[in-house]
DNA sequence: GAGTGGTCTAGACCACTGT
DNA sequence: CAGTGGTCTAGACCACTCC
């Protein structure tokens, strides 16, 4: 139907996939819908299978478009997001005075999956480093510090896929003042690493957390099963204590199509002139 | 240098990518170094150029490889991002009950580029729209409900790329009470939304941020000038006023290699027991 | 088995970069 | 100008899905 080329030089498989994008956005293709084969957008288009093929992978690169293998591809549905908010700082923290009872249960490093620890396997990694001139900077001390650094990783029992993965580290001088943090087999701790810095006697007083986004690599598409065009958020987390030191820096990543991050901002009130 | 094909059936650009990725990871590819040309791929693993091609628009994707056309291409540096901080509604909110006078250059609605306006277009297009269900959602009123909608988009003045995008929505009884609210003429509001609402008796008590990412399509990534392998960050802010009504509803974009969003999280105090 | 997409090839043509 | 990557083609071969 299309005129092979416009006076514009503009590659055929953008044309393509600028077609199909528009009638997704309208509505023309529906969630969950096929596409055109490419034998058909090759003939529609005049142009080769190749370039069909191009163009269909360009929507996959855009999260628009999933499927293929043997199938026509279809219109992806939007992706259902998980929030993940901020106010689990201050509960973390309310809990960290609570006895072991109520802690018991909530703990976990990084993550509150509903299904707790069920159909997942749970992987913890300790080990003593110095910092780097990023870790460095971070935590506001020399290169080469000491450091705890604790790496936690959740997969599905069933597939291996990744489910949550973070990294924390805390100061050296911090982590060896209570044995039991350093210990991978305390690693659920209940109540999280709030209680355990309250057990050698510093308070959190805030919580800054930098976000940012990524294509992921290769291997970081495969280990959490991502479909093409997921970026991965990339959040860190930096806690404060009371008297303004970093007491731990965690990084952790989640990927873009199923994760909503919050974050709660209060404002002063203006008392006076009300 | 490799065997053509290894027991487990990877795709060949696959392969080359992933050698080429733990090439940079390991340093021994620096950030701006030129890769080796298709041809010489293509010789090395004994593969067609076109395979070549597609594994290093594997990188591309991935953000970790820019360049070609005519240059081999070169090792992505590590991009500058810059902070966009949570704290700006609490100074924003402080600056509303300031006088003009204070006000003034700080104004316009969502951004605050340091060279203000200097090199860019500023567009402000204001309508009268309908809620749909997920506006109505975000501002828990019926669909249909009557909001205005103002879309502010900052340009380079001489390529015509977009710096800054937002949207902000706000119920329409709130913008009628003050008229000058909806006028296009007073975009750059001194002291912005947060003022504007304070003319008609607004106190903004808490203000929550929805984050996530997503790809850009190709228009947005040509609007924006996004290299290869670059999602977007979208940004829903809701904000509350001291009744828990939702008065602004804003979404924005940040291109992900040139933003870091940062959110601070204040935590109350242990006063009891220290 | 027919139809689908995924991988791969060899080669043509073009546009861009450097010398 | 030679060398580079970008686009495109036609066709082979494979793996998958669905009937």
């Amino acid at each position: 139907m299309e005129p092979r080329r416009t006076t514009a030089h503009q590659p055929v498989a953008l044309h393509i996939a600028d077609d199909l994008r528009i009638k997704i956005e309208t509505g023309v293709l529906r969630s969950g819908d096929s596409l055109p084969t490419l034998h058909e957008l090759a003939r529609d288009y005049r142009c080769s299978i190749t370039s069909a093929r191009a163009a269909i992978g360009l929507l996959k690169q855009q999260g628009l478009v999933v499927g293929g293998r043997g199938k026509a591809p279809t219109v992806r549905p939007a992706p259902r997001r998980v929030e993940r908010s901020s106010t689990r700082h201050q509960m973390e923290k309310d809990l960290a005075r609570q006895p072991e009872e109520i802690r018991r249960g909530h703990g976990l490093a990084e993550d509150d999956m509903s299904a707790s620890l069920d159909g997942f396997d749970f992987e913890a990694r300790y080990s003593m480093v110095s910092a780097d001139l990023d870790l460095a900077n971070a935590f506001r001390v020399q290169e080469g510090t000491a450091l705890l650094r604790r790496e936690y990783t959740h997969r599905d029992k069933k597939t291996g896929v990744l489910s949550a993965w973070s990294v924390s580290w805390l100061p050296g001088d911090i982590a060896s003042k209570n044995p039991d943090i350093s210990d991978p087999a305390n690693a659920a701790w209940p109540g999280g690493t709030m209680h355990q810095l309250y057990t050698v006697g510093i308070e959190v007083d805030q919580v800054i957390d930098y976000v940012t986004a990524a294509m992921p690599t290769t291997v970081e598409a495969q280990a959490w099963d991502l479909p093409d065009g997921t970026p991965l958020l990339w959040v860190r987390r930096i806690s404060l204590d009371i008297s303004e030191r970093v007491v731990e820096v965690t990084d952790a990543q989640y990927p873009a199509d199923r994760t909503m991050l919050t974050f709660h901002t209060p404002l002063t009130r203006w008392e006076s002139s009300r």
